[in-house]
DNA sequence: TTAAACTTTCAAAAGCTATTGAAAGCTTTT
DNA sequence: AAAAGCTTTCAATAGCTTTTGAAAGTTTAA
């Protein structure tokens, strides 16, 4: 398999499975080129590799940088601006755990904090199934937060840093 | 707080962490309802609940049937079919998980395999850096989805088994 | 201070995904 | 075997998300 190929087709996996996920496509594409080149690269690089226009390119950019999952590096004697990507996997993993807990998981389990305080009614049967619900769910969510919490603390607690070890 | 405005919220807000997460928003509220409800529903019902058509009621009951998180019900001397939800949170995570791995991170194992065998060519480092992130990515990848099969046999296994329940 | 180089914005357009609803297809009842 | 009751399909369409590209904005150089 050549080298052209091989990283065309990564490109187009990589963005595929980012949107399975709730990504833009193109924020993933970005962010898997920056990820396989060995120097920083400038929007115009970015926006000849993927064939996006420079608005598409500019605005996918930012949103990587406030995932904070790139970053701009200067290059002395140029006035363009050079974006790189963070490389090792477990950061990745930590930063985009990060982000979608405080974007979404959090938003989540204030809403159903209060939706536990439904007051109970003459609908016994609705009511009271939908409190135990919420409740349960709230239970679950709550520890799946804690987990990333741990798991983003990882390093500093030997227990878990073991385990850890183990799955990394 | 009201319980018929609870009820609309927790659809709202099921449905678009479900949209945050590549899932149908549709087919999360769907599940919201069946969730929720103390008894078997119809697609009729659905279909007045979440003000949606029967052709859309239909696609998204079937999808939700293919992942294994609701089934058919028969209710005896009634024709319609009915449905109910898998209740319990765990379950349902690791149905979810198994879902998605089988979909998803499968499928791109076998693809960054195939990109492993790149041929190494004259561009020298930009081929290296690919050929480096590609292992480093599988290996990631293929840890993630151990550990999801190590998740899914959890209870078979003592250790992991103590874990998942401070986890739980 | 003017011009050039580069970045950001945003309204319009394209592209994609979800939804509708009527028709076709089953299955059960009469 | 005809009708009624219910489910499934799918072409058309609506609605949403992404992308474009030209214009405005900003920074650096001359």
């Amino acid at each position: 398999m050549k080298f052209v190929e091989a990283k065309q087709e990564f490109l187009q996996t990589w963005g595929r499975l980012g949107s399975e996920w709730g990504i833009n496509r193109t924020m993933a594409q970005v962010h898997a080129l920056l990820l396989i080149s060995p120097k920083p690269l400038t929007t115009e690089d970015i926006m000849v590799d993927l064939s996006i226009s420079r608005g598409n390119a500019n605005m996918n950019l930012r949103e990587l940088l406030s995932w904070d999952l790139i970053e701009k590096v200067l290059v002395p004697g140029d006035r363009k601006e050079y974006f790189t990507a963070e490389k090792d996997m477990w950061e990745i993993a930590k930063k985009v755990a990060k982000e979608r807990k405080r974007r979404e998981l959090e938003p989540v389990i204030k809403v159903l904090n209060r939706l536990e305080q439904v007051e109970d009614s003459e609908k016994e049967a609705e009511v009271k199934e939908f409190k135990k619900r919420i409740t349960e769910l709230n239970e679950f969510v709550t520890k799946m937060d804690k987990s990333v919490d741990t798991m983003l603390r990882a390093e500093e607690n030997w227990f878990f840093s073991s385990i850890i070890k183990m799955i990394r």
